[in-house]
DNA sequence: GACTTACGTCGAAGCGCTTCGACGGGGGAA
DNA sequence: TTCCCCCGTCGAAGCGCTTCGACGTAAGTC
């Protein structure tokens, strides 16, 4: 193994000119910088990770904190999971992924053995045990997601009520009178996640800011469950001309299940979604939709939690605004 | 932070013998270890990773290699994801994280800093470009899946021929005379998986040594794609009685499609699958399938590593024999 | 022209842990 | 009884890096 005294001998200058050099800590020629680069280059050294963590108490590591909890989505997950690694690895992280087996235990575990500097929260639910935790401990966190109470954290997400809301809007301006919200599935509520609920109250003010007739509709994420959520919706609201559906497992099966009903979408029945471009693009009928802007959020996330550990302040809320494209799912109401 | 020494001094005893009482290395006295670990308890001690590896060169971390190819599925991907983690925790390990936006050259780095001890790595191709690399590094590795030459290796994976092999001889014992696969994405096959390729050569082989009637389609993971797919089969294969899929994107709107096009399942056609049981037994006709057992090859490519860790010989190749479970979805031909 | 200030570099002191050699004491073998 | 060996413990030497204080030297300042 080649380490930082190598360097030293073979550039003619002691180890702490090459740390100073590969920090940048402190001024360090343009020349004799030069020299150490290329003598790095020669021997081909790379510092090693743990005696720089020790020395330094940085690990340059990063904790993603992803609860596998039933009824997510799991290709969102892992693009979150995917965008927070490549923007850590930008800022020269690396990312440690912890389920929760362990509970808040893990997370505990990682911080007390300086094994990482800081973390990412996946998942958050309004009341989440994690919090007063992260709060007690003195490394740096990010949440994607709001809690009930953030006092204190740093949360990012989409603005899932503007989204709720964007949606029903939507519909309105398309001249839709009578419309309807099918969710995530019920465990995700009865968990009081955060953004699932913000969906239903943006939906739900929209609604009655606009004087439409609306109902919600929690939906498992089985093809089954969406044909008995279309099958219920055209027998209580019969009138029904516009759907906001906030469930990407359900997404096309329910659209099936409308058009085996005999609705035409979009010219019977205009559908609104939120979920990721990349879904709502390639459907059948491509769906007008708000995005989840899941790499996004990853990598804001990342970039906040960078700001924290270099003690800069950062916002506590960040809400990124829903983002709508129209696509072949929504037309103007059919009067006829 | 609570190090060491101050254990040792809580407990009357010498930092190297609190050591020794935590690493088992040395014979310590049931006492003294009872008297160390209440110490330990009682201060809330940690030991300080990075000091830790500096000292014993050794992070127990392992990389979890993940490049996030086009055609995978995700959920699998993050099932295995799961039990290595879980698997790893059992062994006092944690892992990073890597995707492949870096290359080869991410684990190289990984390795060469020691930030991990060893990797698991997934979605292995024929040709894989990270195999010499892997055999050049110092530190083991496990594979998910089977590369052309695995010589100097240690793979582990389901085994995919006899899964196909599986597959075909249930339909030809059901009387099944016809029969079609339908694979996985063509850009899996292009780029060589071995795990498509190898259903591919049981299949083929099954069918022909049955002297059944035969044919592979892959599939692209979209429903349209598997609609396409099935109608070409009642067109060219008009005798069709029996398909195996190897495709959980499409699983479902492939049976949809056949019984749109007026099959019943299993009354017309038999269909069995290569997929995990989860999927399986949710559809809405649950279907014969041989499970694809990420958990358990997760759960097993930690503990080879953890063999190889610890200097012991492990087998070269691990082939997971296939495991059928029947389901409502096959049935005995119908002879008119 | 004397005096500060900043630059560029060095040496040494750790960071917290593991591990190696050493050592006293007790028990079994001869 | 003597010798040897093993058990249980200690002290000290690193592991490879960062960082702090110090020190010349060059460049402003008045």
């Amino acid at each position: 193994m080649v380490k930082i005294t190598d360097v030293a001998r073979h550039a003619g200058v002691s180890p702490s000119t090459v740390s100073y050099a590969l920090s940048g800590k402190r001024p360090i020629s343009e020349e004799t910088r030069q020299r150490v680069e290329a003598s790095i280059r020669e021997l081909g050294y790379r510092p090693h990770a743990g005696a720089r963590a020790l020395a330094s108490s940085r690990s340059n590591v990063l904790a993603l904190v992803v609860p596998l909890r039933a009824g997510i989505h799991v290709p969102v997950v892992m693009q979150f999971a995917v965008s927070v690694v490549t923007t850590a690895r930008r800022h020269d992280h690396d990312v440690l992924l912890l389920t929760q087996e362990e509970g808040e235990d893990g997370l505990r575990r990682v911080a007390d053995t300086a094994l990482v500097d800081a973390f990412v929260v996946m998942d958050v639910q309004l009341d989440d045990p994690r919090l007063p935790l992260l709060r007690s401990l003195e490394r740096p966190s990010v949440m994607i997601g709001f809690p009930a109470d953030a006092e204190g954290l740093t949360c990012i997400d989409l603005d899932f009520k503007a989204a709720g809301e964007a949606c029903v809007e939507h519909l309105a301006r398309l001249g839709h009178r009578v419309v309807a919200l099918v969710g995530s599935p019920p465990e995700v509520y009865v968990r009081q996640t955060a953004f699932a609920q913000r969906v239903v109250q943006g939906f739900t003010a929209a609604a009655d800011r606009g004087r439409l007739a609306s109902s919600v509709h929690p939906c498992e994420a089985t093809p089954a469950a969406a044909r008995e959520v279309a099958e219920q919706l055209l027998r209580e609201q019969p009138a029904l001309t516009g759907v906001v559906v906030h469930n990407e497992a359900i997404l096309e099966p329910l659209v099936d299940a409308f058009e085996q009903l005999g609705l035409r979408v979009p010219a019977d029945l205009s559908i609104t979604a939120i979920c990721p471009d990349e879904l709502a693009e390639n459907l059948r009928v491509p769906i007008t939709s708000v995005a989840l802007p899941s790499a996004e959020v990853g990598e804001r996330a990342v970039e906040l939690l960078m700001r924290k550990l270099d003690s800069k302040t950062v916002p506590e809320a960040t809400l990124l605004p829903p983002r709508m494209t129209e696509r072949a799912s929504t037309a103007p109401r059919n009067t006829p």
